[in-house]
Formats: structure tokens, C-alpha cells, sequence
DNA sequence: ATGGAACGTTCGTTATAAGGAACGCTCGTA
DNA sequence: TACGAGCGTTCCTTATAACGAACGTTCCAT
């Protein structure tokens, strides 16, 4: 926890509220806080409780990651973000990513669990995709998947590329043994 | 915030860490915290900060509100989530969704512009989807495509469903015209 | 002008979350 | 059998988040 996601949880609650048109006090007695410790949260101070973030995210009527949740996808490495959306956890898991690549750049990402596939649906731009000595290119729209448990390469060329991934672990097995 | 939601947190943390096949020292450990903060935690008593929540978030990779979302979230009157994730506006435009089905529920969708498709993949549990005149079965960490310019559907059976879903409309023609 | 009400902030106090050192327990292993 | 390593739990202590009563503002209504 860095002093960074504390000044955009204060800025996050404080558009959330004056959005409203409520003002701090009416916010803080109504969620059932003191208003001191509300208006050190809005300053980026602080570090809540679950139960203040808790009262606050009801009172907001905001799901609560969202208080929290950064503006945009904080991690950016290389001209690549990336987000993940979901984990399912049965048999098999699956990982499910949103992900944002600059162009001309390259992501190489090592093996996977043994068995484990990626499946890429391209939202906007194109990229070349799969297996170092297999990639593919996919344009906007399409859809392609190939066996993870190699190294595996994302590349973009001209454009920008947003693409869903989902990586799926095979039999049941863990993706973090 | 009452104990029920600490106690589904604690069972969902306990969750999240046995999966992973991780002691309760271990997990303690790497995301820099007290085990017995910990321990108390995954008995539903405490009242953890954002700072621990944070740590623990970031450990285990899974999403923020995640650990705290509630067991059953809120759904539509038809028991369907959905949430757009992302649109792109590149030829052809792309939006792309977030899906969670209830069990035994249906859902109907009308045709989409001429030369739509829509694209599947499923995070967890298993659905039969298409359009009405030829379903398929698509289970987790399958994918599939079909066209979604004629009437469709998605149903699921007797679990839930999660998936990633986008609509391609085809040639640059524009979803809403 | 002047009182009152509401605003957001600051500060000392109190409640409590997090830390750390025990503890009893279950394992492998010598 | 005895030992050590690792497990999860339970205390007690310490750091700190939340509280509540101030405070200086602003802005109306008197």
C-alpha cells in the first residue's frame, strides 16, 4: 500500500461524493463515520478499515472495488498493460486478462503448467501471436488459441492492440504450484 | 460491515490460499504480514485495513474486490450479470463484455447488425449457447463463435456460468446506427 | 452588522488492528 | 523414541485508525 492508491482512493471518494452533491458531513453521518476520518481518507491520508470502506461503498451505492480500483490499468511495463479480470476456479482454472499493447512492441512470456492454452479475442488493432516458432497474426474481431506451456511472444506492429485473454490451465492443475 | 461478510471473507481467503496449496505462514510471510493477523482474519474476526487487504490482494493475483465480494452478487430479474469491458472502434468495431449466469436460467438476445458474430469463452462452469436453431455446448476454457445476426441465446444448466463474451460487427458498420 | 447554521479541518483521546513471542500440534527423519 | 521443522492458534504489547470536540470559514436570514 503506497502512498499513490491512498491519493487515488481520496480523490476516487471525493468525485464519487461531490458528484452527488453531498458534502462531507451529510457522507460521513450518513455512512455512520466521523467526519475526521473522512476528510483524512479525501486528503490521502490514512489507511481505512474494511468496515469504513465497507459503509462508505453502501452508502456510495458503488461495488466496492471500484472505490479502490485505480482509474486506468496502473502497470505498465515495457508499452504493455495488463489487467486481470477474473480467475475461474474450476476444473479446468482460468485466468482472464484485458490487455493493451503500444506499437512495435514485444511481450515474451515464458511457459506455462504443462497443458496450459491461451485464447486471444482482438478488440482493436492486430497482433502477432502463439509460440515463438509458430506465431499467427490476428486481426480486430478475431479469435485464435495456442499451447502456452511454451515460450510464447506477443508482438504488435503499426497499431496499438487490445486484446481478452484467457490462459487455461489444464486437469485441474494449479497455475501457481 | 457485519459479520457475515467477515466471515465469507475469511472462508474466501482461506479459499484463495488452499487452492494455491499455500500454508498460512507462507502467504503470511510473502505479502509481508503477521500470521496471526492472518490466522484471525480467516476466522471472520478483525476488521482488516486496506493496507493488509491490499498486500494479501496482490499476493494471492486476484482482483481487489474480489476477496470481499459478496457470495451472491446482484443480479438482473433474469439472473444474467453483464458488464462491458471495453470497446473498440477499429474496423470492424468490438465490444467486448463480462458475463455471469445463474443456473438454470436463459437468456434471449435479439439479432445483431447483418454479419455480426459473437465470441465465446467461458471462465468457469458450462453453458449451451447459439443461435436458437443450433446451440452448442461450451464448457470452461472452451471457446466458441457463432453468428449473431438472427435471434439467440445462452443457457445455462445446473451450475453457474461465467464468461467472457465479444460482438464483431462486421465491415465497419456501426452497432448503433 | 450579527447571529446562526453548515462547511471542512485539526487535535487530543480512546478503541482496536497489527505485530511478535510464545504455545501445542502433526509430521518426517535420525 | 526423540528430535527438529513447520503448521495454525493464542496471548500480550505496540502502533494507529476512528472518534468527538474543538476551531476558523463561508453564507444566509435576521
Amino acid at each position: 500500500m503506497d502512498r499513490i492508491s491512498l491519493n487515488t482512493l481520496g480523490q476516487h471518494l471525493q468525485h464519487l461524493r461531490t458528484a452527488r452533491g453531498w458534502s462531507l458531513s451529510y457522507l460521513a453521518s450518513e455512512a455512520g463515520i466521523a467526519k475526521s476520518n473522512l476528510s483524512r481518507l479525501e486528503q490521502g491520508n490514512g489507511n481505512p478499515t474494511l468496515d469504513t470502506l465497507w459503509r462508505l461503498a453502501v452508502q456510495l451505492e458503488v461495488p466496492f472495488g471500484t472505490l479502490v480500483a485505480p482509474v486506468t490499468a496502473p502497470l505498465d511495463e515495457e508499452g504493455v498493460q495488463v489487467q486481470l479480470l477474473d480467475q475461474g476456479r474450476d476444473t479446468p482454472p482460468v485466468d482472464a486478462y484485458w490487455m493493451r499493447c503500444a506499437p512495435w512492441t514485444e511481450r515474451r512470456a515464458e511457459a506455462h503448467t504443462p497443458g496450459a492454452r491461451e485464447n486471444i479475442t482482438v478488440i482493436s488493432g492486430h497482433l502477432v501471436v502463439g509460440p515463438v516458432d509458430n506465431m499467427q497474426i490476428v486481426s480486430t474481431g478475431q479469435s485464435t488459441s495456442f499451447a502456452a506451456d511454451q515460450a510464447h511472444c506477443y508482438r504488435t506492429e503499426e497499431s496499438w492492440a487490445t486484446l481478452l485473454m484467457t490462459i487455461v490451465y489444464s486437469g485441474g492443475e494449479e497455475p501457481h504450484p
